[in-house]
DNA sequence: CTGCATCCTTACCGATACTG
DNA sequence: CAGTATCGGTAAGGATGCAG
């Protein structure tokens, strides 16, 4: 598998781009990686998820758990009693996801002194060449 | 390491948010992981990486690259003769990050069908409850 | 050839108000 | 509690023109 495979196969239209790369954007979101990461420990209610994720609104928590659930990564149940209690888990293939996720979240995590000693030399190259 | 890790710790703040999302968001951006599969392989021009991924504006792919070497991902190197000649290639650490990417990409790959049918019974549920 | 600067459109996302 | 609907600021990103 080469790079051809992950472009979409028409660059000038305007078309939705090649099915995986939506998938890719969808599980590497912002909220998405929280969610997944959080539900990988256990199943959350709506509200309780919000809560620990921390500095996601209410609008943007539930596109994305509707975007996770309609591509089979988050499975919704709702329970019709007052008031309302909704609670999401992990389908397998989510698990799946969070794993792989989770496994490019460590490693960041991992690399990022070297990258911020990268951009440290980086900014210091800049700074002598530009204003001096 | 457990969600709070990931997230910034100011969640009302309007702040950069954590150096290990950026990280994330630098290698999964839609160009960055064109440009780490791409330069698995081999070096490349600009203008021949540019044709290589296809779809990608001029602007766009210097500034991905810029960022990419910012982090210390991919090393430039620039000839100083007429017409200019840029080269592009991997560091150590963009060779791991591209390994990591491309794994998460690969089995993005394997799970489009899984995703698409589990968005045709989603769209299939929808359709009976909401215009019928 | 390899960029940088500018304009301009789009689409994301947060805030707010409202519904069942 | 668990959402939906709407508005508006902002930033991403494509197109174009110009420079070294």
């Amino acid at each position: 598998m080469g790079v051809r495979e992950v472009v979409n196969g028409k660059p000038d239209v305007n078309e939705p781009m090649c099915p995986s790369r939506l998938v890719l954007e969808h599980v590497t979101s912002r909220w998405g990686v929280l969610v997944l990461a959080a539900l990988m420990e256990r199943s959350y209610r709506f509200s309780e998820l919000r809560r620990t994720i921390g500095g996601v609104s209410e609008k943007m928590l539930a596109q994305t758990l509707q975007t996770l659930e309609r591509d089979g990564f988050v499975h919704r149940e709702a329970q019709p009693v007052i008031p309302p209690r909704v609670d999401y888990w992990l389908t397998g293939l989510g698990k799946e996801a969070a794993e792989q996720v989770w496994a490019l979240a460590r490693w960041t995590e991992r690399r990022v002194p070297a990258v911020q000693a990268a951009r440290a030399d980086y900014d210091r190259a800049r700074e002598g060449t530009v204003t001096n």
